[in-house]
RNA sequence: GGAGAGGUGGCAGAGUGGUCGAAUGCGGCGGUCUUGAAAACCGUUGAGGUGAGAGCCUCCCAGGGUUCGAAUCCCUGUCUCUCCGCCA
């Protein structure tokens, strides 16, 4: 959401900011929607307070007992009361329809992102490790050591395509690598656990820029109900209608969770295996910070998900994202992808974004500096610490051997119990 | 699912038709005292909109209604809590 204010201020470089994201400039109409509100809202507040006026002159003229001049005001007060009725529903007509539009305009981006059209133009700013040498690699569902444990035909029997049935070892890596996530960030990096609802409201899913644009991207119950795309939803909307001491940022969460999304417009994008399903589990992160500390928490937050991937040994890279590449409500968002030898690729397993101001004052969450008097908003930063689902794919790339074993990393091991491989016969070992 | 109670400032919590944007306490801020701190005491302290400003307007969960006048009465919604039932 967007101060309105900073737009009176400056309509140029609002506009400017929008062209980097390749939108057409929306000052001008913005603008003549405000104007006009703000002229409805003067006159609303003129009429009430005549009315206020003759109201108090009501009572004394009762207490004085002036009949005639306590009926005559009285009538004046029932006309105004019309009035104020007309010019109010007008004046909040016009706030609507400027909330409305600037519900669905995207954040802008921050001064240092490039600048270009899609994601050719994201700019690598680190590299780690090097990918080695796999003969005839195999994508992690034609692993010997993985098929049995991977099942998508049984799953797409009980639920449809994009969904997959782990089972045995496999299930048992996956949720090793949650639990090694979630024990590095909450016992090294200083994140709070927290295990979250994963069914909100509209106003969690409006608070942090799901909607009202992406509904068709998540699910709903028949209730009303979404299925969080991400705990980024509800983890970032704990701080929603808080005003904060200024001593209690930053906050610090984690959490792993199921996410849901309905894959709207992916039709027939990465539909072997488990890169893109409806249902997968996220290690997610997020930071409620001053506004001043926003953008080296990002930093801190992105080597929080780099981490994870060095001590599993897995190549990555890592990406700024360019205006035209960057998510809604991002002001600035890092991806790291990592390396999959299946696909002789490297693909995304974490975003790392910063929103600034902007879910904050869709949620109204503020603080107060020790000693000032007008709260400010926070920002909010969320970033994945990682793809759980997508963490694993790596994981067995990553570990494949020529006898169709997988060895898994060593940082790893104590979350097996002690177990160093998948055998080719698909046994923990 | 049934019954009941309630939603008030950063927090807790008074207030049941005008004198209430709202007692009191906590917290915050400023001060007195102190070598310093604590304690004690004094003062101060809600948010938003609009306006160049003085100011004006709005806000006691939300939306309607009654009334000259609503935090206060009525209706609807919503959320929370308690009890009963059911239940992993």
């Amino acid at each position: 959401m967007h101060d309105i204010r900073l737009i009176r201020d400056n309509p140029e470089g609002f506009d400017a900011a929008l062209a980097k994201r390749g939108l057409a400039p929306l000052s001008s109409q913005i603008l003549e929607i405000d104007a006009l509100r703000r002229a409805k809202i003067t006159a609303a507040e003129t009429a009430l307070a005549d009315r206020n006026a003759a109201s108090k002159q009501v009572g004394a003229a009762k207490a004085q007992g002036l009949e005639d001049e306590f009926e005559r005001l009285r009538a004046l007060v029932a006309d105004k009361k019309a009035e104020i009725g007309i010019l109010e529903d007008e004046a909040k007509d016009e706030d609507e329809r400027l909330q409305d539009m600037l519900a669905e305009i995207p954040n802008l981006p921050a001064d240092d992102v490039p600048e270009g059209a899609d994601e050719n133009d994201n700019v690598e700013i680190n590299r780690w490790g090097t990918p080695r040498d796999i003969a005839d690699a195999l994508e992690h569902f034609d692993i010997p050591a993985v098929k049995g444990g991977m099942d998508f035909e049984t799953a797409a029997k009980i639920s449809g395509s994009r969904f997959v049935l782990m089972s045995g070892a496999v299930a048992r890596v996956n949720r090793a690598l949650a639990q090694f996530m979630l024990d590095i960030h909450t016992l090294e990096n200083g994140l709070t656990e927290v295990n979250t609802p994963v069914m909100v409201r509209d106003e969690a899913m409006y608070g942090t820029d799901k909607l009202p644009k992406f509904g068709e991207d998540s699910y709903r119950t028949e209730e009303g109900m979404w299925l969080i795309p991400t705990s980024e939803v509800p983890l970032t909307y704990i701080a929603a209608g808080h005003v904060m001491e200024e001593s209690y940022l930053p906050r610090r969460y984690t959490a792993h969770s199921l996410c849901f999304r309905s894959e709207a417009g992916s039709a027939g994008r990465d539909t072997s295996g488990m890169l893109r399903q409806h249902q997968f589990e996220k290690v997610e992160m997020v930071s409620v910070t001053l506004p001043e500390d926003s953008d080296a928490e990002q930093k801190r937050m992105l080597r929080c998900a780099e981490d994870i991937l060095e001590r599993l040994e897995i190549p990555y890279r890592t990406v700024v994202l360019c205006t035209g590449d960057m998510g809604f409500g991002a002001r600035r968002t890092f991806d790291i992808e990592a390396w999959l030898p299946g696909q002789n690729a490297y693909r995304e397993i974490s975003s790392v974004s910063t929103t600034g101001d902007f879910q904050a004052r869709r949620m109204n969450a503020r603080f107060k500096r020790a000693g000032e008097k007008k709260p400010e908003f926070v920002h909010t930063l969320n970033g994945s610490g990682l793809a759980v689902g997508r963490c694993l794919i790596a994981v067995l790339e990553n570990g494949q051997q020529a006898d169709g074993s997988v060895d898994l990393p060593t940082a790893l091991h104590p979350w097996l119990g002690g177990k160093t491989r998948i055998t080719a016969d698909g046994q923990l070992a």
